[in-house]
DNA sequence: CATGAATGAGGTTTCATTCAT
DNA sequence: GATGAATGAAACCTCATTCAT
């Protein structure tokens, strides 16, 4: 039970300091804010958190990549390569729109922290790696291009992604975004040139 | 030549500072660091900066901004809507690989910084309104589909080309950005579809 | 208890920084130097007060006001209005000798310091009344002549007191300033005319 | 003429300092300021002054003083003594009435600023000397007290002068201020007192 | 475990003063 | 003499972190 409060408080503090965070941004929030938000004494953070950057730390650590974490799931729920790209932006899109401090933390200070580099890289790089699996598999069956530099690709789907929740973001969150799983997805599949000149646009 | 001598000291610092915001971030540079970097006093620097905000704001305001007005310039020289594209996009990282200590600012510091909302906005909207032309265009001379959700079009050409960017900057900038301009753009306009299920990938 | 301890710290504090003011003017006296006198860190007094020019405010508010609020009681002990302006001098004149820091602050900053012009206005304001309320009560009991300007009068008699005041303050305290009360009173009254020309020096 | 111009650039940036000062006080205002306000550059300023505090100091001896220096001027002029002071009195108040810059500055920052308390103390002794000078003629002839303690009648009338001047001063210089010599002069011969209780107030 | 008062290092900013032009 | 850009010391204030209770 001990372990469950100090789990329950360690949580509190979190979810208030993303709370905070989104807020202000990083640099601009205070421990006593966030001690405030989450209803406790400034001290009692440090009984969970080694330091303010320990609590980012965390919240790259934890909060963010069990979010990720949920995300293969639904991408071995298709069969077909599209489908599991559809599923995995949707299932991005929505959990996203579900937490939106989480995504408001997460686009505005993932460039900017840095501790040892190592949470956030763990998380793209586990994102990049299913992107891998997915596009090599609609290789494999068809469904996609065979000359395709795949490093490029990855970067390709995930900034187009990025970009569009960054743009929900900023717009206050009032949209429903998970509208825009189909349109993205028929953008990566199929861009945005005409039948006409597939063939003759690579030099 | 007072002119000229002002104009130099104003660049002078801000080109310092830039260097330095690139190194360590906005909040964890000092305004001493920034004067070491240029050379001047620290009081020198409130000679011709309000403050270390208005600091970035200028580098919004001034320095990324004449980076991305010569954008247009080289949307002009092309004739058709994809080689106007491709020529942003090659502009583009050229512009970046150039200053990379402006690309590692840009990138990490646009999203935090705020003031008015101004500077990153115009040379946001500055950038989606050259991408609307192109497309509309491209759309009008049959080169790109009509079928286009263009505010979304927009989103995913500039988040795909800022996360190559991106990816660039972290790796420290080793290898040249440039080479991929074509297939960055072969993906805007073709997507990574094969051709075989061009027509039936949205429900 | 608690209470109590944030009121002696608050209390050490403003002391503290009185006696610093008091040695060195406001502008001339610096946080460090007040909180080196109070025993605390210089962060201490920010969470006590809000800035320096707070402190300065604080005195005026609490320490002085506090003071000058004991002035009524003695006024109410006399009968006559004579007996009541010569018991606030005489009060008036034992509070400053009894807080010479006080009284150095007050005599040097009083006229400095404007916050919204309140508080100095206030106890001014206050003295003004109970003068007010004593020369009406002098002239209604036939102890003050009827021919007077008052609000001239006040400002004689407080001018009086305060220069004797300010003399002593710069003498540095050395002498006792309560014996002053009724050769002050003595004046007020019968001004430094013999009786002969009493009725012929008005045109 | 290198003499005079200098003494005209002397004058010019005393003059815009007091206004400065009047305005901010002397620790508000800046060399910046004063500079502006003179027209001149502010390392000018330099040239003719050693430092800030200077400014202040030759505003002591010299723009005051030569106020003061009149004073004695009206003084011989009159015949007996109440005369003599009422001429003082109203010179006084013309010559404050006459530069409201150089009276806030005096009032305000008079009691601050010390630097070897040699200026205003000059001043305040002059004063002082011509007030013992006129109150012992006033004895002599007999339009004056006998038991007066003179050097309290001093600060009894220097106290009062000042105050009336220092309501003028902060209530705008609105109304005017020459008019209070005479009920002035009336209080400081006759004092508040009725006849009746002339001769038993003093115990 | 929890508290929150206290700490003090460190940052931004101001501004009197200097000095090369 | 006059200028005003440059200097850099020094001040105020914030806030992450500690620790006695």
């Amino acid at each position: 039970m001990e372990q469950k409060n100090k789990n329950n408080k360690y949580n509190l503090i979190l979810e208030a300091a993303v709370k905070v965070f989104a807020a202000n941004g990083f640099y601009n929030s205070t421990i006593s804010q966030i001690a405030k938000e989450a209803g406790v004494a400034d001290g009692t953070i440090y009984l969970y958190f080694k330091s303010k950057d320990d609590i980012m730390a965390n919240f790259f650590s934890y909060k963010t990549k069990q979010v990720f974490d949920r995300f293969r799931e639904v991408v071995e729920l298709a069969d077909d390569a599209v489908e599991k790209l559809r599923n995995l932006v949707r299932r991005h899109l929505e959990e996203f729109q579900a937490d939106r401090n989480m995504a408001v933390v997460f686009h505005n200070e993932a460039r900017q922290f840095h501790q040892g580099d190592v949470q956030i890289s763990d998380i793209t790089q586990m994102y990049l790696d299913i992107l891998g699996e997915i596009i090599e598999k609609g290789q494999e069956e068809g469904q996609m291009r065979r000359d395709l530099y795949i490093s490029l690709v990855k970067r390709y789907i995930i900034g187009a992604i990025d970009e569009v929740i960054n743009t929900w973001v900023h717009a206050g969150g009032k949209y429903d975004l998970v509208t825009f799983t189909d349109p993205l997805v028929d953008l990566f599949i199929n861009g945005i040139g005409s039948n006409i000149n597939q063939n003759n646009n690579v030099r």
